[in-house]
DNA sequence: TAGATTGTTAATCGATTAACAATC
DNA sequence: TAGATTGTTAATCGATTAACAATC
């Protein structure tokens, strides 16, 4: 199990590995063959048999793979059978959103905290848990220990809290901020999730497909 | 401006050099080298010359680039000197957070109409848009000629509903769903955002930076 | 002109695909 | 045993980095 050797391309499909062997499951598939899979997700076998046997040999020749057995296994690489303590930064719309429609046990987390500046929100429940003032963010924190949180601030205060954060003890940055967070500190994992970039992706793909979104622009026929 | 040459690395890559950019005029920049570009935004100045050869050459020997016509460019590129009518399917949670979160227009697209299927939350206004009756997604459209949406809806439905709005002219999706879309029919541009696959990543990085998340997890002390 | 920095070609690196012997 | 499918090595492909001549 030695992690630190999977590349980061293998890394970032493994979710998805997880998340369609959760549906094959859910399906009654018991078995699945490196071929079957690839089709199914859009893959080559080939880059299936590599991927899995990054972390071992989970399959049996001549039969396939154990789906049960394999996203177990793919889980526990992932982490998922941990529960992070992590806490929400940041309590509007996006914030709000994310703490009641993400699944977070079944991602290797649990929400244990919510924070805003915002005095019009203390006491507010979202879920089962209550928006306190970002003013008790150290005494929370000495007593509760989260380990991973997720900003969904303002741009400008992101780095600021961030560093806060890490003398806290949160090693792990969920930032949905517009701000690309490279925590210089210590080792402290982060995710950056820019929707707008995403948003942005998509604008490129559209007039991709065709000339313009809708009018009359000019067109280089020119492949 | 050959656009079909430019390489998927390369174009992912563009959202985050807008916005970069973005940044650096905000600051009063007017010039700026691939040297400098490349420390302020972790990449190397070979890849910025490289990437931004692909569509043309807008540098100058001795000089470096221009922050405010390169900007200017790269958004072209992306079409965000475009406004793609865009509507939203599924005003829950997140998607009630997208709707008022995300700066549509600078991202080349504008928000003209939000559905959903619970007769509750018709009439409420998120923003400047009421909720509308999903079933009047048809003759909502061949009104509006949206040409893009956003898919907030359970993963039951996504594939249906991506079909029905094929059919009704939509040609690229936003989609949250649980689902990963693979648009069958002619050309149609999907962007799968999976907050949950994010999520499980960094769960992965958290646990690579130590034996776990914060209990007595066994150690295997090796690497 | 001299210095700086690009545009671009060549070299390297890594990731994906193909192929096939091992084996269930 | 014969058929299927893996694990794994070798070949290919693409992306990143290095280097340098062109040029502002």
């Amino acid at each position: 199990m030695s992690k630190s050797s999977i590349s980061n391309s293998v890394i970032r499909r493994l979710p998805r590995y997880h998340r369609f062997l959760g549906d094959l499951e859910a399906n009654g598939y018991t078995r699945i063959s490196s071929r079957e899979l690839a089709e199914k997700m859009g893959l080559t076998a080939s880059q299936i048999r590599q991927d899995f046997n990054c972390f071992g040999e989970f399959g049996q020749q001549g039969y396939g793979y154990n789906v049960k057995e394999l996203r177990g296994e793919i889980g526990k690489i992932l982490g998922l059978d941990k529960r992070a303590p992590m806490i929400l930064l940041g309590a509007g719309n996006l914030g709000r959103a994310l703490a009641s429609h993400i699944d977070f046990v079944n991602r290797g987390f649990e929400l244990i905290g919510i924070f805003d500046s915002n005095p019009d929100l203390f006491g507010i429940k979202i879920g089962e848990l209550e928006i306190h003032d970002i003013a008790q963010l150290e005494s929370f924190c000495e007593k509760h220990h989260p380990v991973a949180a997720i900003l969904c601030i303002p741009k400008a205060g992101a780095e600021e809290e961030a560093d806060r954060l890490i003398r806290c003890g949160v090693r792990a940055f969920w930032n949905f901020t517009h701000f690309d967070l490279r925590i210089s500190h210590s080792d402290a994992a982060v995710e950056n999730v820019h929707l707008g970039d995403s948003l942005t992706t998509l604008s490129y793909q559209l007039n991709s497909i065709d000339g313009g979104a809708d009018s009359s622009e000019e067109e280089d026929t020119e492949e």
